[in-house]
DNA sequence: CAAGATACGTCAATATGACTGACATAAATT
DNA sequence: AATTTATGTCAGTCATATTGACGTATCTTG
């Protein structure tokens, strides 16, 4: 078997003990968290990716087809904007996504040019589905942590997030207060 | 100018007000951790990604770099396990940062098949550098929460991540409580 | 109305980072 | 001596991203 026990593997001298503590002649990174930031999403998006691959789907699709379920009407220029890519790299996933009935487009009532972005039940179905893996995951996590801790979680996230030149969904999810409209 | 309110973009029917409140028909989604993730990590790692450019590397290198300045006299085929790649995928990164002088190999003592990996003090630089930038938004994230909370944080991304069959940085993370074996 | 800007789509070429499969070598284990 | 392990490499492929250019429909502005 192969050596249980790491081989010359140990913390840098200038984290012993607590890893997040200031650095001896350096400043104090956190390491711990960079760390457990890279691992968390490791295993979060990788809950997907499994379901994914029985639809010949990547993560590129999942990315488009949720943001479209969940703020529906999203024109191309928004979905640019969140996934913060180039509208070439999307038009071949997006142009899958309605070849196959995940997606439908709909002229835009105001401005012709638009096309709005709306989930088919299909769509909406996939969606739901990989939620849910990744809200078992969510809920798992947050077993040991009460109603405040949670909304302590939630705090950090969002306060983790450029808020100077938001895109839309962001603008929505931070909401000057609005989700919707009222 | 473009319209600046959401045309025909709205929170779905089932899930309006609370953003993590039972579903009408269907279960509880936990929609707004699932966004918040995404928006958090993908600001998260685009602070390096611009650093990274002026080196020519990619974020393939940074994680690279990254364990193995955190982790000195990491093999390989720890490497392979952490970042869960093929080598081949693993090679030519690889070989780049040893050809330009950021990491060093040296022969195992026990195991002279083994080639431990060790960042250059120009590798552990420009680590430095970018786990300063990932600092600096976790420093800002965290500035209005206090110890217990940001305490909170951590076992929440702790528990998000898989354990069973964790690598050797998984162990070194969560220490004596590992799965394997005492 | 004419001119320009905007929203979107598409063609072409390229780069990165991942993959599978096969094979080679050196060193450890049995 | 035979096998397994750790690593490296060649060859081909795929998914996702890029830049640049161009076309078309539609909205806005002078």
């Amino acid at each position: 078997m192969t050596d249980i026990n790491f081989s010359g593997m140990a913390a840098k001298p200038d984290s012993q003990g607590d890893d997040h503590a200031p650095a001896a002649g350096g400043r104090d990174l956190r390491w711990d968290i960079i760390e457990l930031l890279f691992f968390a999403y490791r295993d979060f998006v990788g809950d997907a990716d499994q379901e994914l691959e029985a639809f010949g789907f990547g993560r590129a699709h999942h990315r488009v087809i949720h943001f479209v379920t969940r703020y529906p009407g999203l024109k191309v220029a928004d979905l640019l904007d969140v996934l913060r890519i180039t509208k070439q790299s999307l038009g071949r996933v997006l142009k899958q996504l309605l070849d196959e009935g995940y997606i439908v487009q709909k002229t835009g009532n105001n401005d012709r040019r638009q096309r709005l972005l709306y989930a088919t039940p299909k769509g909406e179905a996939l969606v739901a589905k990989l939620a849910g893996l990744q809200t078992d995951r969510i809920n798992r996590a947050v077993a040991g942590i009460d109603p405040a801790g949670v909304e302590t979680v939630r705090q950090f996230l969002r306060a983790m997030i450029d808020r100077d030149d938001p895109d839309k969904v962001l603008e929505a999810i931070f909401g000057g207060g609005r989700k919707t409209r009222e």
